[in-house]
DNA sequence: GTACAATGCTTGAGAGTTCAACTTTCCACC
DNA sequence: GGTGGAAAGTTGAACTCTCAAGCATTGTAC
């Protein structure tokens, strides 16, 4: 009954993975080393550094970097405690707190863009023509489109 | 001097993230909740359930799910608590311990398998035309290919 | 054959993520 | 104007991953 994948498949589907896993890990050594965050982290910052007012609503920043309310909240704790970012509660609706980049933190944003963008050049856009960048960026809108990603069962 | 990302390069950029991240985490979820497992241990199964005897050196067997030694030593210590696999010592190198996939062990991969390759299809297969599957897999390749993937300052 | 580096793997501590509660606040309804 | 439910965030525990350090064992050079 199940469709399984067929031999072509199959190596797309590795070559897949271990592309974006080695993606992902070269941003997070990188980052972590030059700046002492992981990519999830400099996401965080690089969102609010976008916003009006350099703040946002918790839940908009979650899901912004596409992260679970818990994890942004245990995330902006740890920016917190560096200064990076502060927490500022919301008058109009008390459940509500921002999440607003400090100076401190736009300029360690600042510092760290240089070289995570560098590093997105290295591992990405240097190794790829100009067609395949522009059948890359289909794909993805593609695997995000209506993304339901929903199991039926659940 | 810094290359910064043009608006397009941006665009595929967050398209890419966002949805690398979204498979991810729609797997290690779907795997968790139906088996009891997160994604990479299910990866170092099925490497294992391929290999000549159900078994291999961790080394090896860490290279080939893109693993560091680290932490295919925690995951096959977890794996071993479970009964899924078992390390053999090596008679000929005694440095070297083997990892084998035991019989139960294979059950589970076995009682995984549909369920995690529906999960596939659904998030990326079903999604994509078969010329956007081979774009994909050209494209992955290129990131792959001579992956030196290091800082020059490193 | 003995020092010394390299290899294979493990270990422990620190950090980030997940999941399931839980609290507080707001909203809708009667 | 109370009540029930939804929404916004937080918390703690369990788990995984990373990084640096460590222990054996093997290979190499003198």
């Amino acid at each position: 009954m199940t469709r399984w994948l067929d031999d072509g498949e199959q190596r797309t589907w590795r070559a897949f993975l271990a592309a974006s896993q080695r993606i992902q890990e070269e941003l997070d050594r990188q980052l972590q080393r030059d700046s002492g965050m992981p990519h999830t982290y400099y996401a965080i910052l690089v969102r609010l550094s976008e916003a009006e007012k350099r703040k946002m609503r918790m839940s908009e920043l979650a899901g912004s970097v596409g992260s679970s309310p818990s994890r942004l909240s245990h995330a902006v704790a740890r920016l917190e405690e560096r200064g990076w970012v502060r927490r500022v509660p919301c008058e109009s609706d008390r459940r509500v707190s921002w999440a607003v980049l400090t100076d401190e933190g736009l300029a360690v944003l600042v510092a760290a863009a240089p070289g995570h963008v560098e590093a997105v050049r290295r591992t990405l856009f240097d190794r790829l023509g100009p067609e395949q960048v522009g059948q890359l960026a289909e794909i993805c809108m593609e695997i995000l489109h209506d993304a339901v990603l929903q199991d039926p069962a659940s």
